[in-house]
DNA sequence: GTTGCATATAAAACTCTTTGCATATAGAGT
DNA sequence: ACTCTATATGCAAAGAGTTTTATATGCAAC
């Protein structure tokens, strides 16, 4: 109930074929809402039964058939209900915050090389998303509405991952130099 | 994979109902890791047949008999073995800033009204989080390696918080006074 | 009386990931 | 030359994971 909305999203542009929609979806939607190209071809197989996409086959020689998807009025509707319909805030699964609450059971050293990835990842996607805000939004100001979203999208992005690059920072200054393997207390683990 | 590891973390703690495993999860674990109570049930079975942890029924006359779960070695070394595999970032799946991608070409009233709510969320989170900071760990120096590391869970909590905040009042003012209804290109949308 | 808490189970429905199959071209590496 | 890899394009099925919904019991509180 959720993938096909954002699938119908990226179908506002314009048409596209599940392949357009799976590299577009790296760049765009997929900031907010990952997937795979396999789990979207599903998606539209279900979204063109139900009516909310038509699809349109393109013969090509060299290559498998171009099938292009086009938002039809059904699903402009059920992409305008769902816009109605309450969001829920997204429910957390942050399996590195799970091995921190481990801490002290486990090894140290392995986690703290996890939090150096991970910051180096943040790093990377805080640039990517700096690169994209310079090149498409430089004068944030005067924005039409449609671009009005997109921008408070990355704004988020870049928000969001300085402070997990700044929280990875005092994670790391505050695991350095403790005890690396885990002492004190020990479970009371049966055979 | 996972939901398996953060029951086995908490059952670090001590031996565990299914049921009082929901419970604090709400409060700990269940932070960065969100379960239901039959889905803590259903997995407790599955971990009980794969040998990680062992049951113990103790009987109750007045209400169902309470099955209490201990971490078992097998457990405990799966649980080391996961520490050791690389975490991968968590996927995203942020609905809220897919129908922001969309404004534009849907209601934008809903979506300040979405983002209102999310705001009060937030708020809510974020006091609860401070609460139990203060509560718990006023004087964050010299923690103990498993205090550390729910400490920095907190911390991210707060952090994450307070920046989601900032960008619900950086949204709700870029939005204000913007039109409502969307304009402009149309959507071709077929029959 | 109804609601809530304590305690557990089960089955259906849905979503997502993984794996494997197909096919053709172009480019890089050895 | 030969092989490997990447890109472009699609399909299908199995398994893993999650959510939703329903069922059951007895007490306490409102």
């Amino acid at each position: 109930m959720a993938l096909a909305h954002a699938i119908l999203v990226s179908l506002l542009d314009r048409p596209q074929t599940g392949y357009e929609l799976g590299k577009r979806f790296d760049q765009t939607v997929g900031f907010f809402w990952k997937a795979s190209h396999q789990q979207i071809y599903q998606e539209l197989h279900k979204m063109a039964k139900a009516g909310w996409v038509q699809s349109e086959t393109v013969a090509q020689s060299d290559r498998p058939n171009r099938i292009v998807y086009t938002l039809t009025r059904r699903g402009r509707e059920a992409l305008d209900a769902w816009v109605e319909t309450p969001t829920e805030p997204p429910s957390v699964k942050e399996e590195l915050l799970v091995k921190l609450f481990a801490l002290g059971d486990v090894d140290a050293d392995t986690i703290v090389a996890e939090l150096q990835r991970r910051r180096a990842y943040h790093v990377d996607r805080l640039a990517w998303y700096e690169s994209v805000m310079a090149e498409h939004y430089p004068e944030p100001d005067q924005l039409s509405p449609r671009r009005r979203g997109r921008y408070l999208g990355l704004r988020l992005g870049i928000m969001g991952e300085k402070t997990t690059l700044a929280w990875c920072d005092e994670a790391l200054a505050l695991l350095a130099g403790a005890p690396s393997k885990p002492r004190g207390r020990r479970v009371q683990a049966r055979s």
